[in-house]
DNA sequence: TCAGATATGCAGAAGACTGACGTAACCCTG
DNA sequence: CAGGGTTACGTCAGTCTTCTGCATATCTGA
């Protein structure tokens, strides 16, 4: 139980009032009070609170219609920006959004697979600089700054194991990228965030529990419990099984072998024998580790993300098929519906989940 | 958002004043303001509501010491009872708590392993029936039911598959219960109460991530997550995966065979080859399941519960072998330490939860 | 220009909390 | 046994937040 303050029903009310009036477009205050079931009195002040603090503003009424026109006001999502940062082992990525999650910028860098981690970082920065530069979002503007990454993350932000990317074991990643900003910095595993955004705004939007498969260059999981991501003791809940147990670790190069991933997909799609039976191989290897997962878990929903996701029925019918037999009732199978940027916006969702304590929204 | 209300701020302050009332023994006015941080003021009057609400009372002042001497305040726990059922394979439990979850009657009775529901059920209500009695609690006072069964319950308290007990699949469990006494009734899976009552006061208090291994005469389990039962997609997120896939039914029987699990284990506690074998080979089995839900939980703790358990390192020291090969960081793992009494204690511990939502608590 | 419709703005009242001040009850000391 | 010290009680005024009702302002259409 926190303090007790008289002025917790302003903050209840507040909130009400955002949540109505992020809702819909520019709503009067009349609106406004039967939306929150509030009076309009309150309405009132409550939006010149919200207006001082720069959440809302004023705008023009409409025009016509009977009576006198009513005032109309709208949520200021330009109030502050997330920037969401994607570290891949090919590439980096970063994305803004404002606090609508609206996506306001973006920038891409390619980065060689075997780059040590200072490297990696110079890149990391200079594709958030560019994308804060380009959107033209001033510094204070700038609510927080979360990062995605393989491997496994600790609840303070520091990459604790990450075979995939040279010399980033051990890297305080939430204190550097916060620390380029001077704002608060936060960290997830990337198929954790993926989950997240999928979660958010993707496959899994009406989806509490929710078992995400990461399938590209690099082979990973997700649980989402309610809505949440579940991290488990050392924050790799899922992960930590599926990676070494299952030979998770090879199965993608087992794949691909000397071609590309792309290039084995549209084989398949042509009718190569040894195209499909090699994604059927990886199908298996998939259903093993995610049945552990789904049978435990008991999902309503699995989502297939990660770059051969794109492949979708190609590589999804032969994953149903290997996981029935291993489940007693299967769930819902779907592909990812965000692309490649699903890492970056969960990351933009943890940022602004930090600004929403911050504003007391 | 619920709706807005200015006694909100009343009811939060109902609420703090009550965790501080049933926090310590019989506080005065000043301890409970100095421990809600509300004012003397404030807290007089809430008290005065809450004895209304028959939830508090005044006692005797205590003596001795300078100074007028304060009015003492006691939470009534006798307010409401929480009644508590398990139905076993063998057996039948119905437990009392009051609002405090101290244990007030508790009442058992054999039934046949292949005794039909109907004959299952007369069991359980005169057990139900004869631990009110005893205990003395009228209708009145008694704020909910709960059960804890075998088997698959759906989130509407009707067990779905429960293929240990006869005729028990299809049951509306909650409305049954509920209705012998014109109560709202609530309904459980077994392992997952036993959980939720080692998370209550047991073993597990201090963790919020539980995997929970039921060893008895049949074998079960249970997940936990942040202190509350996952349930999962169809009400078995546990359960499902272990039971048919990995022979955990038949596991129970294999190694009692054709003596007790008594005897079994007093002859391995005697260092007899055979039974240490045997428990060898069902900590095995064991070992198989419970990896799966720790990888992919990543759980605090483990508890081993259920009627094996009472054989403490005999089990632990195997399953922990078998378990650590299997594991990357093998958590910990301890015994139950509420007995044969968890899944009623769990079963109370639901009715609770209903009772303090029913109450304002 | 007037009537109807819609929204705004102000005043009064109710519920809840806090802080201050005077009063009551008890113990200890002389 | 009387007085002082100590602790707690109880009342009162003040503040914050909200809601309701009524008068006022502004626009459209006839």
């Amino acid at each position: 139980m926190q303090k007790t303050d008289v002025t917790l029903v302003r903050q209840v009310n507040i909130r009400a009032t955002l949540r109505a009036l992020r809702a819909g477009g520019a709503p009067t205050l009349t609106e406004l009070a039967r939306a929150t079931g509030l009076s309009r009195q309150t309405v009132e002040t409550v939006l010149a609170e919200l207006a001082g603090r720069g959440l809302a503003r004023e705008v023009p009424p409409s025009e016509g219609g009977p009576g006198r026109p009513a005032r109309r006001f709208r949520f200021r999502a330009d109030a502050r920006y997330a920037l969401g940062l994607d570290v891949g082992a090919h590439r980096v990525l970063a994305l803004i959004t404002d606090l609508d999650g609206t996506v306001v910028g973006t920038e891409r860098a390619a980065v060689a697979a075997d780059a040590p981690a200072a490297e990696r970082l110079t890149a990391l920065r200079a594709v958030a600089e560019a994308c804060l530069t380009r959107a033209g979002i001033v510094r204070t503007r700038l609510g927080a700054v979360a990062a995605g990454t393989p491997g496994v993350v600790d609840r303070s932000g520091r990459v604790t194991v990450a075979g995939a990317l040279p010399g980033w074991s051990g890297l305080d990643l939430a204190g550097v990228t916060g620390g380029w900003f001077g704002r608060p910095g936060f960290v997830g595993n990337d198929a954790n965030l993926a989950a997240v955004a999928e979660h958010w705004r993707g496959a899994a939007r009406h989806a509490g529990d929710v078992v995400y498969i990461l399938a590209g260059h690099r082979l990973g999981s997700g649980i989402l419990i309610g809505g949440r991501p579940h991290l488990g003791r050392t924050g790799a809940a899922a992960e930590i099984g599926t990676l070494r147990l299952l030979g998770w670790e090879d199965a993608p190069a087992e794949l691909t072998g000397e071609a590309t991933a792309d290039q084995i997909f549209a084989a398949a799609a042509q009718g190569d024998p040894t195209a499909l039976k090699a994604i059927d191989r990886y199908a298996h290897r998939v259903a093993q580790g995610a049945s552990a997962l789904i049978l435990t878990i008991d999902p309503e929903l699995v989502v297939l993300g990660g770059g051969f996701s794109h492949a979708g029925d190609l590589l999804l019918t032969p994953l149903r098929a290997h996981l029935t037999p291993l489940c007693l009732t299967p769930p819902e199978i779907t592909a990812s519906t965000l692309g490649d940027e699903a890492v970056a916006l969960g990351a933009t969702r943890l940022a602004l989940d930090h600004i929403h304590q911050d504003l007391h929204i």
